[in-house]
DNA sequence: GTCTATACTCGGATAGAC
DNA sequence: GTCTATCCGAGTATAGAC
């Protein structure tokens, strides 16, 4: 489940993933050196070039990665509604769960986009805005429909995704919250924002 | 405007508050170098360290001084408002305005938090959590008055800071919609997600 | 207060043995 | 494929002249 399907299976170069993934969340891509992925993953340094051409060959593959998974990931659960209320009901669940459950591939995904290189930034960035454009589907068809009222559409797709997003920020395992009562609290939200409510 | 009371006023100093301001969200805290900053400012590398003592006390003053001047821009607009109702209009509104006119130091006080050493960290976090508290009064109060229904004013009040910081992301100057229009979408949105339209 | 020059460290990446 | 060893550029910060 972790990889494109046409790249090698190897057990070192996942393991760099995960552990880049983790540092590049913690101290951010510009801040971790590739010694110490090496040192997390315990190799030498020069390893990671046998898996990774360059640093931000990681970081590409690292977000794209992500982005594909949770494209994938959201097409076969969207599968499950039919009408625009019912979509975006299950888009925000499935949003705020997917993303609560990789709280560092999001985190990275989003604050690390200065750091790709052009190419790299326009194949992410396309893939980002091909996951917002399925919120947007479901908020267009709602409000051709009758059930949502918005005044711009694209500016109100903006918004829910910020939202829903935002929970990453201060969503802590254990806390005063399930996720399930989280995902109650944002559903309602965002409905009512569009006038669905 | 620009400065804690207390501290010098040299222009250098600004000049190199507002070049590392510009850096820092542009290229990122970790990614941008002095000698960077310097050649944006006009002077050597050396000429840095009249002014700030360490790189990161140059990210705490630019973090720090945004900070305070959101919080006193807040403290003085809010006196406008009596009742939750104009309170969260105006605290979106304002939000969206001050945020769009300073998207550098927005940018810069939200990506960089990570890169503060943990006692700076702690007093910009403090800040910040300062202002959430000021929206979440104006939730608290609605609810409280009957003018508002939400399951969780905590989460409510954080979903919809989100939601309104969310708009630097795609706000481009010159862009579809004016900042006018901008605000009116987002307080209907805001307003509606409470239950209050 | 700024300059030139530099100390010292650490960064990404590579070479070649095993 | 991993190791040891290293190249070389760039990083923050400092020293001392002006």
């Amino acid at each position: 489940m972790a990889r494109k399907s046409g790249s090698v299976g190897s057990e070192t170069a996942e393991n760099i993933r995960q552990a880049a993934l983790g540092l590049f969340a913690r101290e951010g891509y510009a801040a971790t050196s590739m010694r110490q992925i090496a040192d997390a993953v315990g190799v030498q340094p020069g390893a990671l070039y046998n898996h990774f051409a360059t640093k931000q060959d990681l970081l590409r593959e690292v977000m794209a990665g992500h982005m594909q998974q949770l494209i994938a990931a959201w097409e076969e659960e969207s599968r499950k509604f039919s009408d625009p209320f019912a979509g975006l009901e299950g888009f925000v669940r499935f949003h705020i769960r997917y993303h609560l459950g990789r709280s560092d591939a999001v985190f990275v995904s989003y604050m690390e986009l200065r750091n790709l290189e052009p190419e790299n930034f326009r194949q992410i960035e396309g893939m980002r805005k091909y996951y917002e454009g399925c919120l947007r589907k479901i908020v267009a068809e709602g409000v051709k429909g009758g059930q949502f009222s918005v005044a711009d559409v694209p500016v109100a797709a903006m918004a829910l995704i910020a939202m829903l997003t935002g929970v990453t920020a201060w969503y802590r395992t254990g806390g005063r919250l399930s996720v399930d009562e989280i995902e109650n609290i944002y559903a309602k939200m965002a409905l009512r924002s569009l006038g669905a409510a």
